[in-house]
DNA sequence: GCCGTTTTCGGCCCGACTGTTTTCAGTCG
């Protein structure tokens, strides 16, 4: 699809214009435009063959003329111009903390720097602490700004941040003095990937409050330490580094503040856009009319007196979530998953057995457990043979018996063949009380007599046994892409057949992404949330496959593992008989 | 450049912080 070119093409744009003095106004209609085809799930050039560009959000008549014109030809004339005119590296210098678009086009037009290699070596030469508006001061913040962005990973995924920025909530909590501590910024929002963590608390000293903040056990670097805000680094990974910020405000404001920096950004503003139409004034305080405060201890009040219903925190990113009259109180939730239908033992590649995953299942409340280790064909992950797989089914089955409290369900993670067949005869999957069916291997795009992932996808929902597509479009964040997947099509066949389609849980994976998520459940499909878990420790990674879901608007009915078990054997019937 | 239960023209969110200033611009979230 082109849709990932043309929002690189319209935020490249949109830094350019900017770094060109453009008007805001002009600017950000660029940034919303690419935003919405990032969200797009559909082809946009399909929707442009359709005449449907200017129903798109933030889409009018000229965009949709750009849009046309880089269809047809890989090109946007206001691209190219802006290229022609202003050097290839200076973007890349916007993400730079301390470098704007004032500074990118300041060093640019007196000094000439075209690219981060000139930055340097302006700083270097001391040429750029004497241009005007500058000094040895910023300067220094720049390059410290330069050397982040070289050590730190760009995002950082949330399974990494959220045990780091709860680890650092629970050590300020208990300070003395602090009232509340909470989580907020894109982490509350459950993005899939951070670019720092922030933390609010609810306490009068706050410059107190800062200092033992920033030297906590853990801190590498402190970036800033006042009276009501703290901003350091902490180290994880192989020398990466992580951004953490704690702000301090009074209780009377806590509410308005955990809304104002949970964000998002666009959320906000449509926020405050309403806000000033009822003439009220809306800030990270509180609510205001006049000068009076109207909401901001709690968050809810702010959304109360705003005439809005409170919105989760993981809808606030400006998809509709003010105007659409969507149903919040069924949003699926941690309490009310049942069971995890995808997991691993040592059978497989698994380190737990499965009487010790029983157990850690049962820990967590849940009343069913499905056994799915991998199938023959995936000899690195130590598949199972036929022979074995039908041992395995009796060791289940035993554990079973011997299992109070919960019950294990016989399952696979059956291999999806490059030919789109399954690697067990259905005389084995029959055998299975549940079956996730998952590509593995030859990932690539298919063509030239070779099976397509989405040909495969769709001829394996054709099975009576398959009951889920395990992770349907085998991404792994920030390491390996998204096969391509015609996810129309794939979530067509899957609610003509009565197939499941999974939100693997585990942060490395998160897939169905968020818009997929959405997507399957306007086209009528039943999603499961799993965690893929091969240790007893990662079945706690449920709660990020629960927050995807939430983010893309999916309620408990929706989701298979909230069903008791036999509303869920129902279910696997229902596919096995049509 | 987009958009419309005050509008097809004239709007389009808000405040803190910082460093450079002597009244404010730029950046950030």
């Amino acid at each position: 699809m082109i849709n990932s070119k043309l929002v690189r093409a319209f935020d490249r744009i949109a830094d350019l214009l900017e770094i060109d003095g453009e008007k805001a106004f002009r600017i950000n209609s660029y940034r919303r435009a690419a935003r919405t085809l990032k969200d797009l799930t559909e082809d946009v050039a399909v929707v442009a063959a359709e005449n449907r560009l200017t129903e798109l959000p933030g889409i009018g008549k000229g965009t949709a003329q750009r849009i046309e014109q880089y269809i047809d030809t890989g090109h946007t004339d206001v691209l190219d111009e802006l290229q022609a005119k202003l050097p290839e590296g200076l973007p890349a210098l916007l993400e730079i903390q301390g470098m704007g678009p004032k500074k990118v086009a300041l060093v640019y037009d007196k000094l000439g720097v075209g690219n981060l290699g000139d930055l340097k070596r302006v700083i270097d030469s001391g040429e750029m602490e004497k241009l005007p508006g500058l000094g040895a001061t910023s300067v220094k913040r720049i390059a410290e700004g330069i050397a982040f962005l070289e050590t730190s990973s760009q995002r950082t995924p949330m399974g990494i941040a959220l045990p780091i920025a709860e680890a650092f909530a629970a050590q300020i909590v208990a300070m003395i003095g602090v009232k509340r501590v909470e989580i907020a910024g894109s982490l509350r929002r459950g993005a899939e990937t951070i670019g720092d963590v922030d933390i609010l608390c609810a306490a009068k000293d706050g410059e107190g409050i800062v200092k033992q903040f920033v030297a906590l056990e853990g801190v590498k670097r402190v970036l800033a330490s006042g009276s009501t805000k703290g901003s350091v680094t902490v180290p994880f990974g192989e020398g990466k580094e992580l951004q953490v910020d704690l702000r301090v405000v009074p209780a009377d404001s806590f509410g308005a503040a955990w809304q104002y920096f949970t964000g998002s950004k666009e959320h906000n503003v449509r926020l405050r856009e309403i806000a000033v139409r009822k003439q009220l004034r809306l800030n990270e305080w509180g609510l205001f009319d006049g000068d009076e405060p109207i909401a901001g201890r709690d968050e809810a009040g702010v959304y109360k007196e705003l005439d809005l219903r409170w919105v989760p925190p993981e809808l606030r990113e400006d998809r509709g979530e003010l105007e659409r009259g969507a149903d919040f109180g069924g949003l699926v939730s941690s309490q009310d998953i049942r069971g995890d239908l995808h997991v691993h033992t040592t059978a497989s590649d698994g380190r737990c057995t499965i009487e010790e995953m029983a157990e850690a299942a049962k820990r967590l409340g849940y009343k069913y457990l499905a056994i799915c280790d991998h199938s023959k064909s995936s000899t690195i992950a130590n598949g199972l043979s036929v022979e074995r797989m039908r041992r395995h089914i009796d060791e289940i089955r035993a554990a079973n018996e011997q299992t109070r409290g919960i019950e294990i369900l016989a399952g696979t993670e059956c291999d999806i063949l490059p030919d789109g067949s399954l690697d067990y005869a259905d005389e084995i999957l029959a055998q299975c009380d549940w079956v996730v069916a998952s590509i593995h291997s030859a990932m690539g795009p298919g063509g030239k007599g070779k099976s397509s992932p989405t040909e495969r996808t769709v001829a394996a929902m054709q099975n009576p046994f398959v009951s889920a597509i395990g992770h349907p479009t085998g991404r792994l964040l920030s390491r390996r892409a998204p096969m391509e997947l015609d996810m129309a099509a794939v979530i067509e066949a899957a609610a003509k057949t009565h197939t499941m389609l999974e939100i693997n849980a585990s942060w490395q994976r998160l897939d169905l992404q968020d818009v997929h998520v959405r997507q399957a459940i306007e086209g009528g499909v039943e999603l499961v949330i799993n965690t893929d878990a091969h240790h007893v420790d990662q079945l706690e990674q449920m709660v990020y496959g629960v927050t995807t879901a939430r983010r893309g608007g999916a309620l408990r009915k929706s989701v298979a593992n909230c069903l008791s078990l036999t509303e869920l054997r129902k279910r696997i019937v229902l596919k096995r008989q049509t």
